[in-house]
DNA sequence: GCGACAG
DNA sequence: ATCTTGTCGC
């Protein structure tokens, strides 16, 4: 058994153990059945954070990108002061208010919302993806690149893919975007959308251009826009 | 038995 | 996440 609870600093404990509790309730309420189906996807938003603990600021950005024609149709971002450090399964507490408030600033509505992290793919089944996508009621996708937990059978060929398991369930898929020494990158459902919908989706936008990238396009069209909007090129 | 641990 | 040079391979 794992204990999750030993990497809590004692100054943030009773907080976020209560937000374990959220969690948990969370997990239970998701839609990941039916919801948002491929064809009704159009536009499609990454969201990412870039941080300058120095001055203890941070930058969320968000990039919406069609599904068709591949344009950027929005781009926004906001500064916040993160309020915790990062703590393993609590990325939602750090990173969650600077995405809170970046969605209320976006105009044109997005389909689907995709994040840096997990969805269900969580020791608890409520990551970053799936708490803002019940809270926004919003499909969201996970796309995590290093493994939080589970297992998967490799190696993996370029373009290949295979179903995470934890616990006897399906909690995602590893998906091989980038030829051999690259490590595949990690997709789990947020919130109103299934497995494969999702999975095709962030394929889709890792496949699609022009140059090969590890990460779905509005994604790293995010992660670009929140670096350059704190001044670190 | 200890430790792993998204960004 | 972020700090960063050289270095390996196609």
């Amino acid at each position: 058994m794992n204990d999750w609870t030993k990497r809590i600093p004692e100054k943030y404990k009773d907080h976020l153990l209560k937000v374990r509790e959220q969690q948990l309730q969370i997990a239970k309420k998701l839609e990941l059945q039916k919801g948002i189906s491929l064809e009704e996807v159009q536009l499609v938003a990454g969201f990412d954070t870039a941080f300058d603990d120095e001055n203890n600021i941070a930058c969320s950005a968000a990039v919406t990108v069609d599904i068709e024609t591949l344009e950027t149709v929005e781009k926004q971002f906001t500064y916040f002061k993160p309020k915790i450090p990062y703590v393993p399964t609590f990325l939602y507490e750090r990173e969650g208010p600077g995405y809170k408030k970046l969605f209320q600033q976006i105009k044109e509505e997005p389909d689907v919302l995709l994040f840096d992290g997990n969805g269900i793919l969580h020791p608890f089944g409520c990551g970053l993806a799936s708490q803002i996508g019940y809270e926004l009621k919003k499909p969201t996708i996970g796309v995590a690149k290093k493994l939080l937990l589970g297992t998967f059978e490799g190696p993996l060929k370029e373009g290949g893919y295979s179903e995470i398991i934890h616990h006897e369930q399906v909690l995602g898929v590893a998906f091989q975007s980038l030829p051999s020494p690259a490590k595949p990158i990690f997709i789990s459902q947020g919130n109103y959308i299934n497995l494969k919908t999702a999975v095709n989706v962030v394929r889709f936008f890792t496949q699609t251009q022009q140059f090969q990238k590890k990460l779905p396009l509005p994604l790293f069209l995010a992660h670009l826009f929140a670096k350059e909007k704190l001044g670190k090129e």
